[in-house]
DNA sequence: AAGGCGGGGTC
DNA sequence: GACCCAGCCTT
């Protein structure tokens, strides 16, 4: 049986039920889609849930605030494509007529679909004949074919671009796409793959020349830069009792754009009180003297994948009210990164 | 062509 | 610690 023949059998007998394979609506699908992008299903797929029940269809999410949709996608990361699917929510409603676009061609020009998720919506949803190429993708067929080819090199795309291409069932591309990432995700994984009882392994390359665990071949790692945060936190407690903080909206290039976090005094090491006592007028002006306590004696260190972010957080009471500032109830409300989130937590606001 | 962009799971 | 995840965008 040909290669496409026996991942199309794989997947009738293995698939998973998942919540997006329940129907082909190009709003489900695409959703799905941007949602999983470098994320894994069971990350994945509550915030699936949550976004299909709060914005049932396009025009939902559209209608919808930018900060709406920064707030369901809290925790989920790479906060680009949450931008991105607001962005094309509005797209598709105001020039599509509230209609997906049907063809990859088409597709590939939203924000935040490129030639994965285009090829991924097309075929799924319309049956094109256009090949997914995930890192699901690149793992069985540098395997399967012994390819060794890095597969982030320039060449290394358009080969396994090429190949998937050329071994594709086209007659039913639909169940295709979706099971050779299934079956890479299930049966051909990063780790422990099952090659015992795999319905490929007589013809296995890799498996044949035991190489299986150096395959797929990966350019270079990124490199981590090290950055060292001081998060101020005003507090001011008015006649009432009523206590009251401070949010910033993070603006221009860099992580975490457009979410909100707290007064921020970055600099080149770790800080003492001293330091921030002399230097936290840097960043926020205007709130007097103030008590200030040193709320982490220990900093943090939030794990991006290319910055290591060296944390600290500093409470400033203070006795006059602090410009622009919002009520302790108020804070849950922002979408904030999950360093941010913790320390609200921490916190107990 | 290379680098930036999150957070979590696994080994 | 290192690697990986239904990648995309900018420079």
């Amino acid at each position: 049986m040909s290669f496409s023949g026996k991942i199309l059998d794989w997947y009738h007998q293995n698939k998973r039920s998942l919540p997006w394979r329940k129907s082909i609506n190009p709003y489900k699908i695409w959703l799905s889609e941007i949602i999983l992008q470098q994320t894994r299903v069971t990350q994945g797929t509550p915030y699936y849930l949550r976004f299909v029940e709060k914005f049932p269809t396009v025009h939902h999410m559209a209608n919808a605030s930018e900060e709406e949709v920064l707030k369901l996608w809290q925790g989920l990361g790479y906060y680009s494509r949450a931008r991105n699917l607001h962005a094309t929510s509005k797209i598709v409603v105001n020039q599509y007529n509230g209609n997906f676009p049907n063809t990859y061609k088409e597709l590939l020009k939203l924000k935040g679909v490129g030639d994965y998720t285009a090829s991924a919506i097309s075929s799924i949803c319309y049956n094109e004949p256009q090949a997914v190429v995930d890192g699901n993708v690149y793992r069985v067929l540098s395997r399967y074919y012994g390819v060794d080819i890095p597969i982030n090199s320039t060449e290394g795309v358009k080969y396994f671009k090429s190949l998937a291409e050329k071994v594709m069932d086209i007659n039913d591309i639909r169940d295709y796409n979706q099971g050779i990432m299934e079956f890479g995700a299930i049966q051909c994984s990063p780790k422990k793959p099952l090659c015992l009882h795999c319905p490929l392994n007589e013809s296995c390359v890799a498996l044949q020349k035991g190489i299986v665990d150096r395959l797929p071949v990966k350019l270079k790692k990124t490199k981590v830069r090290n950055r060292y945060f001081n998060y101020l936190i005003p507090i001011y407690k008015d006649a009432n009792g009523n206590q009251f903080t401070n949010l910033q909206q993070r603006k221009g290039k860099g992580i975490w754009q457009n979410l909100w976090e707290f007064p921020l005094l970055e600099s080149n090491s770790i800080l003492d009180i001293e330091d921030v006592d002399n230097r936290y007028k840097e960043v926020l002006d205007g709130i007097g003297e103030v008590e200030l306590i040193e709320f982490n004696e220990v900093a943090i260190i939030h794990k991006l994948s290319h910055q290591h972010l060296h944390t600290k957080f500093w409470i400033l009471n203070t006795g006059i009210q602090i410009p622009n500032q919002i009520s302790f109830e108020k804070i849950k409300e922002f979408p904030v990164p999950v360093l941010i989130a913790d320390f609200i937590k921490a916190f107990k606001f």
